[in-house]
DNA sequence: CATACTTGATAGCTTTACTATCTTTTTAGA
DNA sequence: TCTAAAAAGATAGTAAAGCTATCAAGTATG
């Protein structure tokens, strides 16, 4: 039996499928591959083409810019976490045990024994600590946000904002304890890597310290 | 009598120092405005030289390039809050106090009673928020913190640690707390702004808001 | 087998991101 | 106050980025 994970995308953030086409396949694929080894700045589409060995004018017709692009990946990551979310807190009823799980999943891409995607997860993960960030922090974040491109971050909040209120029910910020777990998870992340000096885990790179950081920062808020 | 603000800052953010001549405090006043009005995105010398009146070529003989600006403009800011931190809190003997004076000042800019500065300091706070992660979020992130460039950022968060554990010297994670606390107040304001569902704040648009939400973050996560 | 759709190939245009050089203006100090 | 050196202005030029347009070739589908 083949299991392939399909998601669905918001039409707005594309002009043509990529999910559809060999070739549309492959500028995700090898986008997600520059973006991790130059960094998002230096990516461009002509350089995408000649990885690929296509042209410039003919990933252009899948996406208007770079930016769009790398706002689609953003929206397929937010979509796949939170689908794993769905999955790894199903018929948990302790919403103690639902919430950590979600905090494992927001700090490293478990191996999965099902291979769903045609690209490399972890790497995923790692342009999204690093450039997640740059698909909403533009001055058109508004027209972005009415257009439903950022639905997917948006549920997902919503979703660790609803474990948090099953929990306590009476505590306050749920949807900004939601954000900020997922943010300083990648945070947290990026500066234990890079500039470990704004960290405590700078010694031994080990993520499972951030996890006990973020479990120690949400118990400690949402205990009444 | 006239105070003036001056900050000391790293020789390798900058290829001639801003602060010494009329262009390039100009430099930073219009790009400041600039970046705000436009983001940094779409701010290049270009349009600076245009704004200010002066040429590209000028502009690239006190920045190489836009991004060392964008650093430079951060690396002061870093510097500034550090300075607002120490005085607001000189004497004050209770930790807790002084950490929500931290809190308060990282949240939004208090109007302050003497003008230090010949730019705003209240737009310069909202490009941080928007832009300030810009500067360390590259592949070149490590060769720029060898240089020292983040050294303003890292300082304001060793300090901050510090505060914490004089509040209580037992927690176990006072640097993550620290940069936890800086990006948060960030990124809950910038959410508030433009992606309101992502917070439990985006009906009244209401800083003190952030406030009660970090303080109750960080005080039940040192409390022992 | 026809035709509609997708991709490839090529060209071109504006803007960005610089670098170089020469002249004029400003400034600092002898 | 004169002088020289430093800063700023003026101008030009180049490579790459960020697109758009057009037409031909290939491929899928009914």
């Amino acid at each position: 039996m083949e299991i392939a994970l399909q998601i669905k995308m918001n039409e707005k953030l594309f002009l043509r499928n990529p999910e559809l086409s060999a070739l549309g396949k492959k500028i995700i694929q090898h986008s997600i591959q520059l973006i991790h080894k130059n960094g998002f700045e230096s990516f461009t589409f002509k350089k995408l083409a000649a990885d690929i060995g296509t042209t410039e004018a003919s990933i252009y017709r899948y996406f208007e810019n770079k930016h769009r692009l790398l706002i689609y990946i953003a929206a397929w990551y937010w979509s796949w976490l939170e689908y794993r979310v769905s999955v790894n807190t199903m018929n948990i009823k302790d919403p103690a045990v639902r919430l950590k799980r979600v905090i494992k999943l927001l700090t490293a891409v478990v191996e999965d024994d099902i291979k769903t995607t045609y690209f490399n997860e972890d790497i995923l993960h790692q342009i999204i600590i690093a450039e997640g960030t740059k698909a909403y922090l533009t001055k058109h974040v508004t027209e972005d946000n009415k257009d439903q491109l950022f639905k997917p971050y948006k549920d997902l909040c919503a979703k660790i904002g609803e474990i948090i209120l099953d929990y306590n029910p009476k505590y306050k910020y749920p949807k900004s304890l939601a954000s900020t777990l997922i943010e300083v998870a990648h945070f947290q992340n990026f500066f234990m890597h890079n500039l470990p000096s704004l960290t405590d885990f700078g010694k031994d790179k080990d993520e499972s310290k951030i996890v006990a950081f973020l479990e120690d920062l949400v118990f400690s808020s949402i205990k009444n």
